[in-house]
RNA sequence: GCCGAAGUAGCUCAGCUGGUAGAGCCACUGAUUUGUAAUCAGUAGGUCGGGGGUUCGAGUCCCUUCUUCGGCUCCA
């Protein structure tokens, strides 16, 4: 016998050799039905595999996120007998579940697919389910293993093989198929109730560049149909938030062939909500003692050998601009350190100056790969809140802190609750990738490390994330549709100040070199409003919306009255427009709630004779009406309170 | 850059197997003077992304190029 220690601490004995599933079976009939893998000392296994000594037990189902990437991980192997069916020369790459259902990588030889053939395989798969079978786990010798593929003439399996420790190899047999896999699997195919294959992609090998591209088949499984159905839904929600969508909409920006891919043109919205996040960190920097400078757009290619951006980008950077007659090179900026460096020397530093801290809403060119353009988040051309710091090595940790805060601060003023804070590292397997000693490194990413532990943040360690030139702690946000963006980030930098052979003076009138950190909390602000669009699906907070109010007359007989009224509020700051048109007012309301515009006032007979406006707020209707004077306090304390409750 | 898909009026889209472009919204004009999510009528607007080809004839087929979308790779 043998000891199952569940969950809430239940110890129950089950004979040696017993199955999770099992367990399921003595507890309930339904439970088993949804027992989809097990948790057994920490490790996920299969739900149908014997257990032989004492163990702690948690059964996984659907609603645990374990349960959902076992069904998922199993879905790929039915996936794989689909195709294998359905295509018999397919050789198969690699299955594993994602964080939204799971994808196959495989090689097709000269065929495609294409959307055409998605039902067709849906179909196959939910066939093959229907067969319950299940998934048998294998342990085989390397050899046996070599020997399977060999026959299979499958050379992706064989490469993965070379990697793997004989002894430590198992299969997994469901139906028709077999696929080299750790595991763990759902008891059968039978639990798949849904399949919906999503989008095919090219996909390189191992993620390898020089590899061949293998087509990577996209798709997702429920155990109920359902649940397919919301998930669909779901997505047709989220992209009605896809900022690409709301920015055409809601006129915020624009793109044009003629001016250039990634090259954003901000319309006047967009740049009237852009502008007021400028200022509302220009605000916040001010007081956290940043002093604004200004750069030009362009840079000698000298100030870019000397950072080491050349070396590292300039083959892959705009090509640089060459003066007429004396054939001088200079780039487009791709960032503002360089020039911010240059500004530091343009005096000598004393200890007691620093830090010096140098902002600049500085606009930068990259060449990005045409592929990888996405609306606002990837541009070639785009602003950054950037600023650089300049500090004595005994104060990068309390100058770390502040950034921190100060990121902070923004990200609760827009309300970004949902976001992951990334240290991300150098990878130690592939040192060449950076500049710098390791010494230097060493000291910037404990900085960061312990600045994150101070201020308490959850972090996630990603390495091979860092910068060429320092690690970084990075705030990264998701978009509508679940991808993940860099927004903030803070880096510190040892081998600028050297490379650049930036000093100060010392208490022992010894020259120094200070360190360096650079900063942005926003990112950028194409990228910070495109997330900051999908958050708040275009109702952007009052204080910030590019319009705060349309005063709507009934009829053209009050339009004068309306314009007099919008002149009383733009004196208490409250910005918006009149919708003069000769439409109904049925009509004038629902474009104004289609702009998302948080206010609307209706103005007809008795408003004018009252000296009143009705007011309306967006989504949630009529509020009864008040004076101009009124309203306006209104709004304005509804900002004041709002400011206030971050502005601390 | 790579794999796959798509580009028709300012916007959203229709146009079957090739026969010479259509709707709604927007805009403009007129009527209407309107009370909390679409008043009616009329007008204008497209060399069907660009270039080349096949054909008596191309939005529709082929090639090429640009742009966009979904991924991959990359992201100072």
């Amino acid at each position: 016998m043998i000891k199952i220690t569940l969950p809430d601490g239940a110890v129950k004995e089950f004979a040696k050799g017993t199955t999770a599933h099992q367990v399921a079976l003595s507890i309930s009939e339904g439970l088993a039905r949804n027992v989809l893998a097990a948790k057994v000392n920490g490790e996920v296994w299969d739900a149908t595999r014997p257990i032989d000594s004492d163990a702690s037990l948690n059964l996984l189902t659907w609603n645990d996120d374990e349960g959902k990437s076992t069904l998922w991980h199993s879905s790929a192997h039915l996936l794989a007998e689909a195709l294998e069916s359905i295509y018999p020369e397919v050789k198969l790459g690699i299955g594993p579940p994602i964080e939204n259902g799971f994808y196959y990588d495989i090689d097709l030889g000269d065929k495609t697919i294409g959307p055409d053939d998605f039902k067709r395989i849906e179909d196959k798969m939910l066939e093959l389910a229907q067969q319950k079978n299940p998934y048998i786990r294998k342990e085989v010798s390397k050899a046996e293993a070599i020997e399977y593929f060999t026959k299979k003439n499958d050379q992706y399996k064989l490469e993965l093989l070379q990697d793997l420790a004989d002894g430590s190899i198992t299969f997994y047999e469901q139906g028709n198929f077999t696929d080299l896999c750790r595991g763990p699997h759902i008891p059968d195919t039978g639990f798949i109730k849904a399949a919906k294959v999503m989008s095919v992609a090219g996909a390189y090998w191992r993620g390898n560049e020089k590899n061949k591209q293998l087509t990577r088949v996209y798709a997702i499984t429920f155990p109920k149909q359902k649940e397919l159905t919301d998930y669909l839904a779901l997505l047709e929600e989220a992209k009605k938030r896809d900022h690409r969508k709301l920015g055409k909409e809601l006129e915020l920006f624009t793109f044009s062939e003629k001016v250039g891919q990634g090259l954003p043109l901000w319309l006047p919205k967009g740049a009237a909500l852009r502008e007021r996040l400028e200022n509302f960190l220009k605000k916040a920097q001010v007081k956290a003692g940043y002093l604004p400078v200004i750069t030009p757009h362009i840079g000698n290619k000298e100030l870019y050998i000397t950072s080491g951006h050349y070396e590292k980008y300039g083959a892959d950077s705009f090509q640089p601009i060459k003066t007429p007659h004396e054939g001088e090179e200079f780039f487009l900026k791709p960032m503002n350190c360089p020039h911010h460096c240059e500004i530091y020397k343009s005096k000598p530093r004393s200890y007691k100056d620093l830090p010096v801290r140098y902002a600049e809403f500085g606009t930068v060119y990259r060449y990005e790969q045409a592929g990888e353009l996405h609306g606002l988040t990837r541009v070639r051309g785009f602003t950054q809140d950037d600023a650089h710091l300049f500090v004595r090595p005994d104060q990068v940790q309390e100058e770390f802190e502040k950034v921190i805060d100060l990121v902070l601060y923004v990200f609760k003023a827009l309300d970004f609750q949902n976001f992951t804070a990334q240290v991300s590292l150098r990878d130690p397997e592939n040192k060449t990738k950076y500049i710098g000693t390791d010494e230097n490194w060493e000291k910037a990413e404990n900085a960061i490390i312990l600045a994150a532990k101070n201020k308490g943040l959850k972090t996630v360690v990603e390495t091979g994330e860092a910068a060429f030139y320092g690690p970084k702690l990075d705030f990264m946000v998701r978009d509508a549709i679940g991808r993940k963006w860099q927004l903030g980030t803070i880096q510190v930098d040892y081998n600028l100040p050297e490379r650049f052979q930036l000093e100060y003076t010392g208490a022992d009138n010894e020259k120094h070199r200070p360190v360096m950190i650079h900063r942005a909390p926003f990112g950028s602000l194409e990228r910070f409003v495109a997330v900051l669009i999908e958050h708040c699906a275009g109702k952007f907070p009052l204080w910030l919306t590019p319009e705060q109010i349309a005063i709507l007359p009934i009829s053209d007989k009050y339009n004068d009255h309306a314009k007099n009224i919008l002149n009383l509020l733009n004196n208490s700051d409250i910005r918006g427009f009149v919708d003069d048109r000769n439409e109904k007012i049925g009509k004038k309301i629902r474009d104004t709630e289609l702009m998302k515009i948080p206010y609307m006032l209706i103005i007809g007979e008795k408003e004018v004779a009252e000296n009143k406006v009705s007011v309306r707020k967006q989504g949630d209707g009529d509020l009864g009406s008040f004076s101009p004077e009124e309203f306006a306090n209104m709004i304005n304390k509804e900002i004041e309170e709002r400011l206030a409750s971050f502005d601390k």
